[in-house]
This record gives structure tokens, C-alpha cells and sequence, in this order.
DNA sequence: CCCGGATGTGACAGAACGGTGACGGACCCT
DNA sequence: AGGGTCCGTCACCGTTCTGTCACATCCGGG
């Protein structure tokens, strides 16, 4: 279906914009929450596949949010992976306990808390929740983050892999650029509107081999448009 | 038409009583929710035609609500305008990028807030009207922006497609040279009448090999009419 | 039937727009 | 430290669009 929805709760802004940036580099679909409170707001709506929680939180302790949200029928599903200071690390056991599915030290390596994040999720769905987008021959398979057309694979950055994804979720209608940044890059960054242009192109040069850059349409004046139809 | 619904999300509630008075009186149907939580719940029932949000909830940021608003495609389409204290007004470009349509600084005068509900309640739904508009076989998509007549896709260059659409949503009336310069063009452009004439004539030539040409009618001493029946 | 204003129409030059290659910087891996 | 990947920005270029003009044509009134 859709791209993993990562929620991360996390009170220290730098921390939480790193980390944000970093997930949705790679492809995830982020949201932010600063204290408990607010986590159990995205958490209705956003039904996050995963969520990062920073072990000293303002309101209530992350754990705390953990052991509930576990005790919780609708949300004890949802992977947990809990973030905490090295000198916390003695309570390790305790974070386990608490329900998390696993915990990561700070600091740590973007790689680090991508594969734990892979694992967890892995773990989680069994034999992977198949969330196959198709398109023409073109097939977006979301949960081993692959593309292929026909049986050869094509390579893409992870941006150009958020642009194609939210197009194939958004087929036949046109989105200015605005709108892409907002939605494919996230609300917050403030990048020119002509990278878009620039992605667009690096998304069709990939898809040329397989014919199928035609499928990203310019609409001039307007943005750009995913469809099988030409015009 | 049945009364414009506006969803107010505001936690001060002295504010929110007055704004809400002042609403009310001016015909608006409206609805309070003093934070993001309630909001949301009044949001399923209710489908607001129009959002008030104020920058600063207690549970959860007024520009978070707004961006997770914008994001679902069920909710996108509601106009969102944020409230925001003067000391707040830097973040102007901010509130804009994640995705509000406008923006009031308060303090406000119930005047200019009238002024932007109208004004983006105008942009965002030209007279309510659904997505696709018919009209003698011509077929005008504005959610991916394409013109169609039978199976044939019209070529329309961005002021053609404009004009299109104005006529489609206002056929059987006469509009002048200058009220089409105003209404197509933007308020604030200044260009000669005669352009008007040049592009209508682009207009007409692309419907042309449909035979549909002939509803777009001079009314010579006035303007131009959009209609399907001769004369 | 003739006249004058209104409208149709083709042409054109400048502006706007989007495509594209290149570049420097940030980050990560080895 | 070195190499690689990815990203955002820029400058340049061809294409498309736009507004204006000049001239042709049309229309109604006298």
C-alpha cells in the first residue's frame, strides 16, 4: 500500500529533525511527536507500522507510553523501538519489559537504527504484508523498497522512490510543485521549487530504459501528472 | 445551497467565543474544537467546508494538524486558515508551506477575516462544483487537468485552459472583456481587451475540429457567452 | 449601398517555462 | 583519508506561450 509510516516521539527537536530527515531519506513516511500527548493524537489517525520512542520524555516517560500502548488491543500491534541515552543503558532489560520490540543507544549510526528498523518491521508482518504497486508493467514493491519493470529492477534514489511512490498512489492528477515538496519531500524543508525538475528528470531518466518515462507527464503551467495516458 | 460549515480550532476560548459570534452572524455555520483531538473528531461528522486553526494547541501544534490534514487525501480538499500571533508572524512562510491557504495575524478585524474565508473559499471550490465538468460532449478534468472531447484529447495551452474552465463553470451568460480579463487573468493584470479576442480565437481553434467551436458565441457590443444553443 | 465601429485572424518578438548537464557539498562506507 | 552516492542549486538552451499589432472581415444603421 502505502509507504511505513514511522512516528517518532522524541522531545529534543535536533535529535527528531536528524532523525526524521534521515527516515524519510529512506524512503519512510515520517511524523513527529514531542511528548506523549501528542504521539496518542498522530497515533489515531497516522496508525503509524512502526514508532521511535525516546526513553525520557516531558509529560510520561516513553516507557510508560510503550507499556500502555502494548497493553493497548489496537496498538499492541505496532513495533516499537525505543531510543536512550547510554547511561540508561543499564536498564535495558527494563525497556524490553516494558513491551519494546527493540531499543537502540545513543548515539547512534543512521545505518544502525535503519537495519533495526528493517528488522523489527520484518519481524512484525509476517511473510511481508505484499504492498505491490503496479503501473503499466511498472511494479513498486514497498516492503523490500524495490522497483522493477517487466524483470529487470530499476534503480533509484530514495527521493526519486518517495516521487514515484506517492505517483503511483496518486495516479491521473496533477500536482504543482509546491504540492510535491510538500507531500513527497515533507512540510518542513524549504528546497526550490525547480529541484523538483531535477528529480523529475533523474526519476524519468530511469524509467527511459523500459520506455516508460512517458508515464511522468509535464503539464505545463501547472506540474507534472502520473498517467498512462499520453497528452 | 445550505450554510458554509466552519470548523473552529482554538483553545482560548474568549477567542474562540467572539470569532464564532462574528461567524455566526455572517451566516456561517460553526463549529468549536479547542484542540487538535476534538478537532479531528468533529472533522468525521461534520466535513467543515472550512478549517480555522490556531497556531499554538496545547496537544499538538495548529501547523501539525494543518499538515496532517493536508496529507490525507480525505481530508486535503478543506481549506485551512491559521491564526497566529504577531510574535509568531515570521513563521508565516512556514504555515503556508505546510500546506494552510491563508493566514491571519491576530490581532484581526473580523472584517479581514471575512475577507480571507471568502477569498479561499472562492479558490477552492469554484461554486461547489464537482471535479469533472460536462458540457455538450466536452469534457474538462481539473483534478488532472485534461480536456477531452468524445475520446480525443483537446489541446489547450495554460489561458485557453483557464478561460475553458471559467466558461464551463458560468455558461449561458454574457461576460465582458474586461470582467474576463478580471476573472481569468487575475484581478490585478493589466493587458489590452483586444487579447481577450486572441484568445478566444486560440480557444475556439482548438475546439474547432469537434465542431465545438460554436459555443463559444460573440455578443457583439458586449462580450462573450458560453452556451449550447445558437444566437 | 455605404460607412464606421466592432470583431476575426495571422504574424511576430519578447517573456515565461521546463529540460538538462554540471557542480559542490554532505553524508556514508571501506 | 578516499571513493561513492545522493542532493540541491545553477546556468544555459530550446520550446511554448503571450500580448500586441496590422490588416481583413463583418455587422447594423442611415
Amino acid at each position: 500500500m502505502t509507504a511505513k509510516r514511522i512516528l517518532i516521539v522524541e522531545d529534543e527537536k535536533p535529535i527528531r529533525d536528524l532523525v526524521a530527515f534521515g527516515l524519510r531519506r529512506a524512503g519512510y513516511e515520517v511524523s513527529e511527536a514531542e511528548d506523549c500527548r501528542s504521539a496518542r493524537a498522530s497515533l489515531v489517525d497516522q496508525r503509524p507500522d512502526l514508532m521511535l520512542v525516546d526513553w525520557m520524555l516531558p509529560d510520561m516517560s516513553g516507557l510508560e507510553l510503550t507499556r500502555s500502548l502494548k497493553r493497548d488491543k489496537e496498538t499492541e500491534d505496532i513495533p516499537v523501538i525505543m531510543l536512550t541515552a547510554r547511561a540508561e543503558e543499564q536498564d535495558k532489560v527494563g525497556g524490553l519489559e516494558g513491551g519494546a520490540d527493540d531499543y537502540v543507544t545513543k548515539p547512534f549510526s543512521p545505518r544502525e537504527l535503519l537495519a533495526r528498523i528493517q528488522a523489527v518491521m520484518r519481524r512484525a508482518s509476517p511473510a511481508g504484508g505484499e504492498d505491490v504497486l503496479e503501473f503499466e508493467g511498472l511494479r513498486l514493491d514497498d516492503s523490500s523498497h524495490r522497483v522493477s519493470a517487466g524483470d529487470a529492477e530499476v534503480a533509484l534514489g530514495p527521493t526519486e522512490y518517495r516521487l514515484l511512490h506517492f505517483f503511483m498512489t496518486h495516479p491521473e492528477r496533477v500536482f504543482g510543485r509546491g504540492q510535491l515538496l510538500d507531500r513527497v519531500w515533507g512540510g518542513n524543508t524549504y528546497v526550490e521549487e525547480r529541484t523538483v525538475d531535477v528529480h523529475i528528470r533523474r526519476l524519468r531518466r530511469a524509467l527511459e530504459p523500459f520506455a516508460l518515462d512517458r508515464l511522468v507527464q509535464t503539464v505545463r503551467g501547472s506540474g507534472y501528472r502520473f498517467s498512462a495516458r499520453e497528452g
